[in-house]
DNA sequence: CGCTGGATGTCGCAG
DNA sequence: CTGCGACGTCCAGCG
């Protein structure tokens, strides 16, 4: 059974010394299992910062694709973590079990260090399923392409990621009147950031296209900080509420 | 042994039916421990967004703060997560073990539906020790204002944070000349996010101090792209290549 | 690989 | 609470 390459029941060790734990870790990452650890460890990071962490009461999770995170009671971030990628290693150091994610380009090192591991676990997960999400920016331009006149009365879009020397503008068009309409599409509440973005677009398709012409910019979200809206005002920019959803 | 609050041995269920692991899960959360599963469920997120995931094998997470986290084999984030604050309930309904966490204001529900659960744990982490992370803007504020000189040769820092309408400027200052000098930090390698914030800040100091006051905006960061080299140039700002760690 | 911009970003801090 | 910006952001898409 523990043969059986298609056994897709956990495996578990609880309350291991650390040859048991490194043996029992090895194998579940040769295995390219999901394996955990629940213990008390410190942990050291090197790599595009660098942090310690002192003895305490963790839960880490390193996942076949070379991910490591490290978890404490709090927060929805792991303290610690490395991405996708590295190599997973385990090895005995006196009483302790070390765990090491590394990688290179850029270089980094991950070292957990147990000094006593209450449980562990591995697990061979499959999931083919994906995630489908709504209510993205996404959403909204396709609300838009869908709906023109949310925008404004007599909208017309003409292209979507049309390119400048500043990036892609999300909705590039025209209004009733003929003029060029540049749209920069935000799923929720945006600050100064989306203006600054929306005004670089402007101000590149204004040298862009001949002298003279005269470029719209519309922001197009939910809502808008007062910043953001005194901004526009100076920019001479517009701002359109429409949110990515049917709802509001 | 069950009832020592000081108990620190983590309690695991393999395979439970529903109402086992209810009971399981149920105590868990009542206890503030951290409690995980991993098993085949589907995954509901209705709230900032709404998103839906089939039938898959995946571990989650329930941390005493109210975060929920439900990971698959593969990538660093979380495909479905819920934010510190949430309340974690379970129920069974059927012959399914539903986990369900909760928040208002943003009003968000995660839900989880397991089929079956291959394996529950819970543990009681104490973990008082705190991150100490080196290398962060925090970092190359701290190294430019032990030595200003790194910025160019007779630059001195006035203050720190400065208040603009346009936002607070990491460091202010003179150069040898007299002349304002707006600094604004980055850790690592810059776009041209960074160029716009740098650019309210001078424009509001310029409308703010007499006119006709000359300001020079430095961008302060190792290394910048190139589009963002292009934008500094075409608003007459400067770029200081100088790295949070001294080793770069 | 590097650049760019989105994200249910998350997090921390100030008002 | 909102606003604002940093982050070892992560991540997908594109050149």
């Amino acid at each position: 059974m523990a043969d059986d390459p298609t056994d897709r029941t956990p495996r578990t060790l609880a309350a291991p010394d650390a040859s048991a734990a490194a043996a029992f870790l090895g194998d579940a990452i040769e295995r390219d299992a999901l394996a955990t650890l629940f213990g008390r460890c410190t942990v050291e990071y090197d790599g595009r910062a660098a942090s310690s962490l002192a003895s305490g009461d963790r839960h880490v999770m390193l996942k076949p694709d070379g991910t490591a995170l490290v978890h404490t009671d709090e927060g929805q971030q792991p303290v610690n973590w490395q991405s996708p990628g590295c190599a997973h290693e385990c090895r005995v150091d006196g009483d302790d079990l070390v765990v090491e994610s590394v990688r290179s380009s850029p270089a980094e090192r991950l070292t957990v260090r147990f000094s006593a591991v209450a449980f562990a676990a591995a697990f061979d997960p499959t999931d083919e399923e994906s995630l489908d999400v709504v209510g993205t920016e996404a959403d909204l331009k396709r609300r838009i392409l869908e709906e023109p006149g949310l925008v404004e009365s007599g909208f017309r879009p003409l292209a979507t990621e049309r390119r400048t020397p500043a990036g892609a503008v999300d909705v590039y068009g025209e209004d009733d009147e003929g003029r060029t309409v540049v749209l920069e599409l935000k799923r929720r509440r945006v600050g100064p950031d989306a203006v600054g973005q929306l005004n670089r677009y402007v101000e590149a398709l204004e040298r862009d296209l001949h002298a003279g012409a005269e470029i719209r910019g519309l922001l197009v979200a939910p809502s808008v900080t007062e910043r953001a809206r005194a901004l526009l005002a100076e920019e001479g920019l517009e701002f359109v509420p429409l949110s990515p959803r049917e709802e509001s």
